[in-house]
DNA sequence: TAGTGGTCTAGACCACGCT
DNA sequence: GCGTGGTCTAGACCACTAC
């Protein structure tokens, strides 16, 4: 029952990809879970169980139930074991933020089609949002993303100068920017999205072939590189009836607010 | 430099609230990193400098660290210092499942004006989230929340009957049911959110004083205890500008998703 | 090469849920 | 009271960043 024994050559040992053990041990109980192996709501073995089950120290395992934990796939309370909870969507950070890589991801053929592409100065919300300093420029695209054709979205993304001139170098064929960009050593590693919604403005009609004042549901997102500084504010602006947003959170974990009306 | 020496008298030490350790030390650097004692963007101690500084070992460094990594607070990355990331909008569970609680922390006066009532056997859907067996039944609950005596919100709740039980028995002037049901012991410890845009229907536009089919913003909410076993599946439709909900999420902990389509 | 965070271990004690 | 997860320690080695 123990970790597939790192069946490579005896060569460069765990220069595999997800190296860390616990990772694996995660992978492993993720699997035993979705498949049904502890039941619909059942208990999981104690910690004490599965370490030596799977041969590692018990530190090892809790790090592994900590990202079940906040995947949302179990319960952790003192004095019971742990309890599978559901079989959570989980997707990667890179399927959330990449309009192609999630269509792909769910077998539908992404499309950008640009409508715009300048740079300008930033206004005072964009150098807030981008930290930059007063007379900063910035570029901003306006796309119109399809699935198999169809229009589902407007995005309107602003890029600091150091980014935005790799964008703007980019054949306008090219679907994924934020491919192109990782390419170019630019790292999306942390991000924050606020979710409401919004009527159609003249610009999102023409793109999206709605009514002017239809509803969208709106996304707007900061994203920033692992120093901490932002790379990208975009402003995403869907048809009804396309996409939804899901959370998990818990007492322990909660990345989720609500918030009274709605800064600009 | 030392944490507050739990001044308390000889008598039960640590019987304090939030006791432990490494929750005191997270209080201490998000206050330090709020009030910019480590700059904008600075970079932050090293952990063992903060062990020392703290006088505790390097893992509860670490625990405390995570919490404010997954805050959105800080950055994390093998090599170097950990970087201020922003001031984020923390916010409680409880404030985010109760929107009472919630009203009252922005100091608003929460209302809840209850429209219907019942007892009724369970649809397949509800049978799904509430995880009951077929032929079960459910009380469904409609009520419209209010701001200061606007209309913001209609909440449809269905609870199971253990739980409805103690809903139906409060007076019909209750504005938090969830508080009230904490004192009753039935615990909110877990909850996946799904966000997206529906047109109002007839007893939206009737309840809101909006138009039928004009856009309302949908959270839809499915909330289990600490035993894993369901205790209310909500669906919340809230008027356009009045809220918007934001996370944060990163490489290492994503709790948000993307979906298509739209499963009602 | 020095410094940093990431991973892992082995052990300890405690708070809590149950029975 | 027993078993459980929660907290904390002390130490070790590694992978990576930056100089």
């Amino acid at each position: 029952m123990a970790l597939e024994p790192d069946q490579s050559a005896p060569g460069p040992a765990g220069t595999e990809r997800g190296a860390a053990l616990y990772r694996k041990v995660a992978a492993d109980l993720r699997e035993a879970i979705t498949t049904g192996a502890f039941g619909e709501a059942g208990r999981l073995p104690a910690e004490g169980a599965l370490a030596e089950q799977y041969g590692v120290s018990r530190g090892t395992v809790r790090q592994a139930l900590a990202v079940l934990r906040s995947d949302g796939l179990v319960t952790s309370r003192r004095g019971t074991r742990r309890v599978v909870l559901g079989n959570a969507r989980v997707q990667s950070f890179s399927e959330l933020l990449s309009f192609t890589h999630w269509a792909r991801s769910m077998g539908e053929e992404p499309g950008g089609i640009l409508d715009s592409l300048v740079r300008r100065p930033a206004d005072a919300a964009e150098r807030e949002q981008l930290r930059l300093e007063p007379g900063a420029e910035v570029y901003a695209i306006v796309r119109l993303r399809t699935l198999s054709g169809a229009p589902v979205m407007v995005e309107r993304t602003v890029y600091p100068p150091r980014v935005g001139e790799l964008v703007a170098e980019l054949p306008a064929d090219v679907v994924s920017h934020t491919e192109q960009l990782r390419e170019h050593g630019i790292l999306f590693t942390d991000a924050d999205h606020t979710i409401d919604v919004v009527a159609a403005n003249a610009e999102d009609a023409r793109l999206l072939g709605c009514r002017r004042g239809s509803p969208l549901l709106r996304e707007r997102r900061r994203t920033t590189d692992p120093t901490g500084t932002p790379v990208e504010w975009s402003q995403d602006r869907y048809l009804p009836g396309t996409v939804a947003f899901s959370v998990h959170n818990s007492l322990a974990t909660s990345a989720l607010s609500r918030h009274a009306r709605d800064s600009d």
